[in-house]
DNA sequence: CGTTTGATTGAATCGCCTCAAAGTCTGTGG
DNA sequence: CCACAGACTTTGAGGCGATTCAATCAAACG
């Protein structure tokens, strides 16, 4: 069961028009994206966008809200595989036409809906630059995680972790030094590959050295030089 | 300092012909393939398909050989972020326009390069379909990529290392028991963010176990199944 | 206000890293 | 063809850090 897009998108009141893949259509296109975007109803949190093993004919556009990627390998060990902010993309990892992760919104949440076949009416709209920019900055960040993971150093890699979040608050003109944690301290430690003791020992750390201060669903970056160090932190 | 391609590609010579990106497009319309698919001279060991920093107003497609990419951080320390085979594709990971890595070929290599204003001429073509697939495929890996990190236990990291390559050797048709391995051991431990000495240890206790028979430049995965368990030895 | 879920903290274990030395392979020049 | 130099790889012993297991603590929810 997949939530789908049930009306076209209202790009002109979207709360993320300016961070959007169509961000550079002309005004007068727009009734295009519009009607190729299926906007989705508001998502509350635990709703899925869709399951792995699904058949995937389209992906997802965040409009608003948090969503978190998973899988579960025939071990039975879930695994979070990325955090969503609005303006990125959900739902590209595929294999054999099916989804290979699991989507769940972590708080109120909407999307849009882009379906496989209508790509090809906005490569007309003269979008492929940009999504060849967003590609190639995905790559890129997947690379910087991978930095991060490769690193054992669990202050390192929540460091990272931070970091990555802070900047894609930046490019979203959000203010970079206060990190809202919609997902659990367990979703953290499992996407960065430690347990959750260990998380809570770093931020433990981290608050006491004067980097950073948390609460549940808050984390205040005071010194993000001093944090920026603690990433660098390479093993060999 | 960067190779460019020198001349127009000869498809119906590639190696790599049935593994491209454009692997689908009609026999009458190779001719566009070829004028926009710039093919380099042979490259050799150690040569640099370009370098971190440098003007990124393309991408490299492999035709033959195996390269290798990397990083080097504000502290210095080298990372190996990926290794590339035939129809692959490299040097997507960019930000401003940059390229935010550096390939180097680790044996006898070409590859095709593709101009990012080329690709609009691509796209006429009807490989939009496929250009997604692969990009789905990539993300996919990735995921599994990051799944293998998160995992710190040695064995299962280096068993994922040769799934994935096993993986990606059969795509291409290749015999997927039989891993060359054209990187060092050095490069491999680097990747998947172990020590050399670890590294070296691991395939001792595989093969001692039957699992796989390791020279230096070769790997026969003998056990796939219970290389496969060991991969999936997770943390929790 | 009790119950459940999520987060923190403590003590001991296990595995990877570090440092270091010995061993092996490869290409080169005699 | 052999000897040698250099890089690459394997192996050994000890230390450190993250995990594990468990208990305590805090917060959300009915």
């Amino acid at each position: 069961m997949r939530i789908d897009g049930e009306q076209g998108a209202r790009c002109r009141e979207c709360p993320t028009r300016g961070y959007c893949l169509t961000n550079e259509v002309l005004e007068t296109q727009l009734p295009i994206v519009e009607s190729v975007f299926l906007m989705s109803a508001p998502l509350t949190r635990g709703d899925h966008l869709y399951h792995a093993g699904e058949l995937a004919d389209s992906h997802f556009h965040m409009r608003s809200g948090v969503a978190k990627t998973y899988s579960i390998n025939s071990a039975g060990d879930e695994f979070v595989t990325g955090f969503y902010l609005p303006g990125e993309m959900v739902g590209c990892a595929q294999q054999d036409g099916l989804h290979t992760d699991s989507a769940i919104a972590l708080e109120t949440t909407t999307v849009c809906q882009l379906r496989d076949e209508d790509i090809g009416k906005l490569t007309r709209l003269g979008i492929e630059a940009n999504l060849f920019k967003r590609l190639s900055e995905r790559e890129y960040r997947a690379a910087q995680r991978q930095f991060n993971l490769v690193q054992d150093s669990a202050e390192a890699r929540v460091a990272g972790f931070f970091m990555d979040l802070s900047d894609r608050l930046a490019r979203l003109d959000r203010y970079p030094a206060v990190i809202p944690l919609s997902m659990s301290r367990t979703d953290i430690a499992n996407y960065i590959g430690l347990t959750l003791a260990t998380l809570s020992r770093v931020f433990a750390k981290m608050t006491k050295a004067g980097v950073i201060s948390a609460s549940r669903h808050e984390v205040h970056i005071l010194q993000p030089a001093d944090l920026e160090l603690i990433g660098l932190h390479a093993v060999s």
